[in-house]
DNA sequence: AACTATTTATAAGA
DNA sequence: TTCTTATAAATAGTT
């Protein structure tokens, strides 16, 4: 339908198979589009050029996924299943080790130890004890560390009492004050002071001081 | 094209619209032929008539497959990767769970315990004791049961050995034969009766056949 | 992109 | 369905 017949292969000019190729796109989306109206039918037309360029028609009130489900439901053919399957395959390994490692649980906290036989009763036993041993271990060791920790700040704040009591008695010392006329001494360091020597007396250290007490020297041996 | 011009629009005579339908349906599809074979293209054409029948064309090199791929990367339209998602989403979640019981076993074996403090590490531990304790119980079970079987099953043989003892002890009762006189019985019954007697002695029980012996009323009390 | 001679598709009828 | 054929539509080559 031409000016003159040409015969059906490749149009070697690229120019001229580019036009060609515009022309009847668009003829053919005319007639798809045609038979879908007047025959009620749904038509998908995709097409990519030799140059990659690409178009698409589709009939009214479908998608193209839906038109692919469409076709995969009436061909039969199945178009991405095979995609499914590798991802499926590993689902259902991955599946299965999770219930043999629930199963492996289950048993270590005692339950479903009716499939177990004597054998291998006694070495999930025999595991799990020196497991409990291990974990013990650990707890010991985890509770020593924070006992230390204790100890270590308890040492520190002692350290820093002490200080403080010496600073205390180097002050009284020089104030050349005694405790009987102490109203001043009283009031000043009355309540501080006083936790101090408490916490003296409650650790039971160091008495001399307490002894001392009545004399003017406050120093320490 | 054709006799008379018609409108485009659906043909409501089902049987002229079947026709029609058939006629353009192989237009297009010669149509579509020669546009892949001119111009190099790649088409693919997919119809469904309104009665539900399907028919395909596809440029040749291709798999519907391959179209539909490269389909969606020229268009950037997603087909059926959402159907992935789900099953991707599924698959991490699943991951996710079985590291988690991975983890658990391994605490539960001893392992990776840094990970707990000390309350979790109590926790576990009072666990752990429990579910010893429990494995501990089944395997006493297991075994109380198969001693109880053996048991049962030496009882039993006892009680075929003393039947045994007491047909023998019939026939030489109606031998009337003593044990001093006996070479008949020495050879016919030599080593049976010695285990039979022999069980008797280790197992201490009923002595009275022991003891009736010399006589030669065999018979039990 | 438009023109148009010609080929091709097809509507209606058989 | 298929064939026929008059006619509409598509388009090859040209401008």
């Amino acid at each position: 339908m031409g000016r003159g017949k040409i015969e059906i292969k490749k149009i070697e000019n690229a120019t001229n198979r580019q036009v060609t190729y515009s022309k009847r796109r668009n003829g053919l989306f005319k007639k798809a589009e045609e038979l879908t109206v007047l025959c009620d039918a749904k038509v998908s037309l995709i097409m990519f050029s030799s140059t990659g360029k690409f178009h698409e028609f589709l009939s009214p009130n479908i998608t193209t996924k839906g038109f692919f489900d469409l076709y995969q439901k009436t061909s039969g053919i199945d178009l991405w299943n095979s995609h499914y399957e590798r991802m499926q395959e590993n689902y259902r390994r991955l599946k299965e080790i999770n219930k043999k490692l629930r199963r492996d649980i289950r048993q270590r906290m005692g339950g479903d130890l009716n499939e177990l036989n004597i054998k291998e009763l006694q070495a999930l036993e025999s595991k799990m004890d020196s497991a409990l041993l291990t974990i013990r271990e650990r707890k010991y060791h985890v509770i020593k560390g924070q006992t230390d920790k204790h100890k270590k700040k308890v040492r520190n704040l002692e350290e820093r009492h002490a200080s403080l009591v010496l600073d205390l008695e180097a002050k009284l010392d020089r104030q050349d004050g005694t405790v009987e006329n102490g109203g001043y001494y009283e009031s000043t360091m009355g309540v501080a002071a006083g936790n101090l020597y408490g916490l003296r007396l409650y650790q039971n250290q160091q008495p001399e001081l307490i002894l001392q007490h009545g004399t003017n020297d406050l120093r320490l041996a």
